[in-house]
DNA sequence: TATTGTTATACTCTATAACTATA
DNA sequence: TATAGTTATAGAGTATAACAATA
C-alpha cells in the first residue's frame, strides 16, 4: 500500500467529500431499483434489526421523526412493511419486514443493483478489499461522535 | 488486507450505498462550513478548470443544466463566483472564481472541515491509504460508463 | 433548425415546529 | 407534564419540459 503524504491527507476530507456527493447522484440516476437509497436503507434495517417502533427506525437511521414517518409511509404503501399495534404503548406501533421487503432486499443485493454490482465485479479483490475496509471506516465515522 | 469472502463481495453494493447515505446525512448535519456540498463541489470544479460556461460546469459537475443555473446563482449572490459575457458566443457566459470564493475553499480544505478533519484526523496512515484508495474507486466508478 | 441558458414545475430528502393521542 | 407519532411547512437538490435568445 502506498503511504499517504502529509498533503493528500490535507485534501482528503475535500476529495471525500466531492466523491461522495457524485457517486449519490450517480446512483440515483442509475437506479437502484424501484426504491430510492433512503428507502433501501431504512427497509434493511427494518430487516436487520427485527420489528422496530418508529422512533427506532428513525434513531438507526439518524433522521429525524417525521423523516422516518415519511419513509415508513412509503414503505407500508408498496407492502414492503407492515404496522401492528405496539403491545406495549398503545402510542407506538411495531414496524415489521414483509416477505415481499425481504425478496426485495434479496433481488437488490443479488443481481438488481445492476451499476454497482458490475462495477464492483470488473475490481480485483484487492479493491474489494479496500471498499469493504472504507465502508467501515465510513461507518466508524457516522457511528463516532453520537453518543446513544 | 483481509481476504473477502464471496458473500461480503456480493453484500458490498448495498453496504456501499447505505454508508454513502448514511455519511451524506452525516455530512450535511455537521454542515462543511457555510456553503453545502454540493455548492462546494461546484465551486471546486470552477476553482480547479478555470473559467467555464454554465454547460461546462453542468457537464464537470454530472447535473443537468438547469441544476447548474442553480448552483451559480447561488455562488453569484454569495459573491464566490463572476460572469461575464463570452466574447464567441452571446447565448454563453463565462464564469469565474472570485478571491473570496478561492479562500473559502482554501479554508474548508485546510481548517474548516473539522469534522471529517478530525475523523479521519484520528485513523492510521494505513486507513487513510485505504480512504484514498477507495475515493480513486469510487471517481472511477463515476466516472465509468460516462462516454465524453 | 440547433444550441445555450433560464424559467416553470415537480418530486425526493430532510429538518423544525405545531398538534394529537397516550402515558 | 412528558413522550410517540403525525401533520404542516420549508428549503436543498435534482430532474424534465417549455421557452427565449443567439448561432
Amino acid at each position: 500500500m502506498a503511504t499517504t503524504s502529509p498533503a493528500a491527507v490535507q485534501a482528503l476530507p475535500t476529495r471525500l467529500r466531492v466523491a461522495l456527493v457524485r457517486m449519490q447522484r450517480r446512483l440515483r440516476q442509475e437506479g437502484g431499483g424501484d426504491l430510492s437509497p433512503a428507502l433501501i436503507g431504512a427497509l434493511a434495517t427494518v430487516d436487520r434489526h427485527g420489528p422496530l417502533t418508529p422512533s427506532e427506525v428513525a434513531e438507526r437511521e439518524r433522521v429525524q421523526r417525521p423523516t422516518a414517518t415519511r419513509f415508513l409511509a412509503r414503505l407500508l404503501e408498496r407492502g414492503l412493511v407492515t404496522r401492528t399495534a405496539d403491545p406495549g404503548d398503545g402510542r407506538s406501533s411495531l414496524i415489521a419486514i414483509t416477505p415481499d421487503g425481504r425478496a426485495l432486499l434479496h433481488e437488490l443485493r443479488d443481481r438488481k443493483d445492476a451499476f454497482l454490482s458490475e462495477r464492483l465485479g470488473a475490481m480485483s479483490a484487492a479493491d474489494h478489499a479496500t471498499l469493504e475496509r472504507a465502508v467501515e471506516l465510513l461507518e466508524s465515522i457516522v457511528a463516532d461522535g453520537d453518543q446513544r
